[in-house]
DNA sequence: GCGACCTCTTA
DNA sequence: GTAAGAGGTCGCC
């Protein structure tokens, strides 16, 4: 063990960034609305390094002002660079507040950047005997590693790697550190806006460097090049020597080493811990504790050594087989290593965790397997005493109607769990799911999963129904916060800071060589399907009490939950396809789209690839230039979306026969080659799969295939839903809408007489509004002006603006403005209405449905007026398009109870927002008709009445 | 092979 | 202007 003393310099930037966008997809939200994945992820970061590492010097540098000698260089240095995110401008504050508190150092020097500064600082850290660790992700510091200058790097899914020499000579394929200037000079850094030599990317600058050691010793002698290549370099010599300066980090920014500014001390354990908790911090906070507390102090006795560990893999679990799998006491982290938390027992960090979370390597648990014969009857015994279960299958495949059950995991208490693995064999399945049967359908046991839906479908298929009270952990989740993602990993990760056994160590990741879970040792199912259960009955623990806080409650118990069932018959159920109409109709349309290629070849002189709109681009902007200032999309592309082509249209027959190709393509593609491929062979039946916790206003969505997209404007897209037909000659598809059910909402929301007057009247209510608008009689009212209602209408339901509704009509913006202006003084109330959802979510952060269903506007009261508008279209929005969500899903609900206890032979199989469609048995239709429009008019009380349309045919087009 | 981007389909 | 899912291309690993 060396005594070497050590720094460490945090590159605070690129950790801050590169933890907000670890946070991405899943942003952490406080309850004030603040966006804290930055500070959330660059803490998590610093705690890290300060737990592993306990170093005794230790500064976090950032950047002022930018580099103004690399500016000076090079206008275009990082001027590509997207503008900072807010959330992360807003975190730096607390950052600062923070590290300030903790006693951190922090380096800044105006005008330069951080790469320089700590760039200095370890050279001359250097000079005084220190070893210095450069801790940040990004790989242009490798220019600076030395004998006693290392990168700290972390490594996405945790840990951290050390760069020293020999690393760095292997990534880069370089000599000596000092070239890795020379490398990225050549290949260029699009982030940083380094240009880099054309055509030269990461393969071609290794090669250089490989060759000629330098970009002075490439330029030298490009008459050794060739081709292209050659001329390209030559040309741009000046470019690669100022790419080579702006890729060098400089090592004379006017700071000095003095090592006492430089030492860790105690932190304020009393002012960070307020900040952590006016953030909501608590699992950081706690985290924090540890790391400073006596006891993590006191027992950091070791790894001063010369590397750090770097890239620690926990060690895999070694459960015992057969019986008891494992009751794993011993805390990898701990031995071996320093130990980092006090001694309670609880949490102890795990070596290979980026965030300190727990997982099943150090975490007291008791999973066993199920022995066959007499140790199930002995389980099942106990099953039966417990009064509410958490239960999780796992199976061969994710489509429930071909899985196999491979096994069950039931847990009833946290940290314990046992699994029942089932035999290949399907008779003896069979019988070993009769012999669990009275569990499933014992109606006094609670039933607890995570994505029950999926768990029901399977056991559907072993003729078994789940029955007894249901409790969802994802639905519970999808109500308390809406605008997560939902999957246990997730949840896990979230709430209990737990991360699970992912199923990719068990079975692989998804393609090649992806394993079943058949394949998988029986110890490891236990293991990681135990898991499973026991995280999701400590999940429902944690969200049974937030539920009630937050008023959904109700939602869960009369809406989502009962749904569930409903949309697992529904998907079992799946749909009849006409297979052959489709394949008439590919062939068909094949036909048509080569004639339109070849007049397009034709038009634009050459070939191309008519479907990249890159390609496209080009032919008709560059080459054939069709217009004088081409729209751009925001890449820089030529936009060849509809709205702008469209306009093209009546001048160019090339565009026409675009349009028109794309048009056919994508029917085609989408629907017409795709649909028979959905089919289920077992089923012979088209089997959706409803997702009920993806869309944010309470909508639900469908997939595989999408159901809820299939085409209807277009004469030749229509013919698409002609091959969805009935189940035999005995039934018929019978289609039932809602009209108008959202202006229906809103004008019953707003108490808007005039409008709720015109649908009590049962006016065409587009001809209603243009008559008031317009200041007509309906009997006056033209094609034109309803059309334009219309569009008004539609647009109040989506905030409408100005702009909008002139780009969707003929209308210029001033015309749409005014017209506007009359549509909200003839329906005053309306307006009112509006700015009250506005309010309503400024002030409490959410607006919500006639249901209680909220949705939470983070962004309502943000600075920045784009975001605003769109935080404050989705107040408007959100209430209207959810409401007529949960409206038909109570329809839904009440009309499948009613033909399961009247025992009809007529299933419902399809919802499309404001559609359902059945599988009419055609001796039912008189008893159907009335039943779902009784049910679906009368879902819910509005001030105007709802209505439905009903229709019937041999396929879904006829039916409308 | 994966993800970003663009385009297009629905309510 | 709201809410979704999906297919093709293209660049990146």
């Amino acid at each position: 063990m060396s005594d070497q003393k050590r720094l460490f310099l945090v590159d605070a930037y690129a950790l801050i960034f590169r933890g907000y966008y670890a946070f991405i997809k899943n942003p952490r939200i406080n309850s004030k609305g603040l966006d804290t994945s930055a500070i959330m992820g660059f803490m998590n970061s610093l705690l890290d390094v300060i737990k592993r590492e306990r170093p005794d010097h230790l500064a976090v540098c950032f950047d002022k002002g930018g580099s103004e000698s690399r500016n000076e260089m090079y206008a275009e240095y990082k001027a590509n660079r997207d503008a900072t995110p807010e959330a992360i401008s807003l975190a730096i504050p607390y950052i600062c507040k923070i590290l300030e508190a903790m006693h951190v150092p922090i380096m800044v020097k105006e005008g330069f950047e951080a790469d320089d500064v700590i760039g200095t600082l370890a050279k001359k850290a250097e000079k005084q005997g220190y070893k210095t660790y450069m801790v940040t992700p990004d790989k242009d510091f490798a220019q600076l590693v030395s004998e006693n200058i290392f990168m700290y790097r972390p490594v996405f899914g945790g840990g951290y790697e050390t760069w020293g020499i020999p690393e760095v000579k292997a990534k880069f394929e370089v000599d000596d550190p000092k070239q890795v200037i020379d490398f990225l000079g050549m290949m260029g850094d699009s982030s940083d806006n380094i240009p880099g030599l054309p055509g030269v990317g990461e393969k071609t600058a290794k090669k250089f460097i490989a060759a000629y050691g330098s970009m002075e010793g490439l330029l030298a002698n490009t008459h050794e090049l060739k081709g292209k290549m050659k001329e390209k370099v030559e040309a741009a010599k000046e470019l690669g020597l100022l790419s080579k300066e702006l890729a060098r980090i400089m090592l004379d920014v006017p700071v000095e080493f003095h090592e006492e500014d430089f030492e860790m001390s105690e932190p304020d354990i009393a002012g960070v811990t307020e900040i952590f908790e006016d953030l909501e911090f608590r699992r950081l906070k706690d985290n924090f504790l540890k790391t400073f507390t006596a006891e993590g102090m006191a027992s950091n006795g070791t790894s001063h050594g010369d590397k750090p560990k770097a890239e620690d893999t926990a060690s895999n679990s070694k459960s015992s087989v057969s019986v008891s799998s494992s009751a794993n006491e011993g805390k990898q982290a701990g031995s071996g290593q320093f130990t980092l938390f006090g001694g309670d027992g609880e949490a102890s960090e795990t070596a290979k965790s980026f965030s300190s979370r727990n997982t099943i390597n150090e975490t007291e648990h008791f999973y066993q397997t199920v022995q066959p014969g007499m140790g199930t009857k002995l389980f099942l015994q106990n099953l039966m005493k417990q009064k509410s279960v958490c239960f999780d299958t796992e199976t061969t495949g994710l489509n429930p109607i071909t899985a196999e059950l491979v096994g069950i995991a039931f847990s009833w208490e946290a940290t314990k769990g046992f699994y029942v693995p089932f035999p290949e064999n399907r008779e003896e399945a069979q019988s070993l799911i009769e012999t669990l049967r009275p569990f499933f359908e014992d109606e006094n046991i609670e039933k607890i999963g995570q994505n029950l839906k999926y768990d029901i479908k399977v056991l559907a298929k072993y003729n078994v129904t789940v029955k007894g009270k249901l409790f969802d952990t994802m639905l519970a989740h999808y109500l308390i916060n809406p605008d997560m993602r939902h999957n246990m990993d997730v949840l896990s990760e979230t709430y209990l800071n737990y991360t699970p056994v992912s199923i990719t160590e068990l079975i692989g990741k998804k393609g090649k060589n992806q394993k079943s879970m058949r394949e998988v040792p029986i110890e490891q199912q236990t293991e990681y399907a135990v898991e499973d259960a026991d995280i999701t009955l400590q999940l429902k623990e944690h969200f049974q009490n937030e539920l009630g806080e937050a008023n959904t409650q109700t939602l869960f118990d009369d809406i989502e939950i009962p749904l569930l069932r409903v949309l697992a018959d529904m998907e079992l159920e799946g749909i009849n396809l006409d297979e052959d109409f489709l394949r008439k109709l590919s062939s068909e349309l094949e036909n048509d789209i080569k004639k339109l290629e070849t007049a397009i070849y034709e038009s634009a002189g050459e070939e191309f690839n008519i479907a990249s709109p890159k390609q496209l681009g080009d032919i008709l902007f560059d080459k054939m230039k069709l217009v004088d200032k081409p729209k751009k999309t925001k890449t820089g592309q030529y936009s060849t979306a509809e709205d702008v082509l469209s306009y093209l249209a009546k001048d160019h027959s090339i565009i026409r026969d675009v349009l028109e190709y794309r048009g056919l393509t994508k029917l085609k593609s989408t629907y017409v080659d795709a649909l028979p491929t959905q089919v289920e062979p077992s089923t012979n039946r088209v089997h959706t799969d409803y997702m009920q916790t993806v869309a944010a206003t309470g909508r639900l969505s469908s997939n595989n295939p999408n159901l809820q997209n299939i085409p209807i404007r277009t004469e030749r897209g229509r013919e698409v839903r002609k091959a969805f037909i009935p189940r035999d000659k005995d039934h018929v598809l019978l289609a039932a809408d809602y009209s108008q059910i959202e202006l229906r909402i809103i004008a019953a929301l707003s108490e808007e007489e005039t409008m709720i007057d015109a649908f009590k009247n049962g006016e065409d209510i587009h001809a209603s509004t243009a008559a008031k608008v317009f200041g007509i009689p309906i009997s006056e009212v033209t094609r034109e002006q309803r059309g334009n209602a219309k569009t008004v209408n539609f647009g109040i339901i989506y905030g409408v603006s100005a702009f909008g509704l002139s780009n969707q009509t003929d209308l210029s913006r001033s015309e749409a403005k005014d017209l506007i202006d009359t549509y909200y003084e003839t329906y005053p109330k309306l307006r009112k209405y509006m700015s009250r959802q506005v309010d309503f979510a400024r002030d409490h952060g959410y607006v919500q449905t006639v249901l209680g269903r909220r949705r939470y506007l983070k962004d309502i009261n943000s600075r920045n007026g784009v975001v605003r508008g769109a935080a404050e279209r989705n107040a408007v929005n959100a209430p209207i398009q959810g409401s007529a969500a949960d409206i038909i899903k109570i329809a839904m609900i009440n009309i499948h109870k009613r033909l399961s206890e009247e025992n009809f032979k007529s299933k419902m199989l399809l919802q499309v927002h404001d559609e359902l469609v059945f599988d009419a048995y055609k001796p039912e239709l008189d008893k159907l008709r009335p039943l779902i429009k009784t049910e679906m008019e009368n879902a819910y009380k509005l001030a105007v009445p709802l209505d439905v349309e009903i229709g019937e045919g041999e396929n879904w087009l006829e039916a409308h």
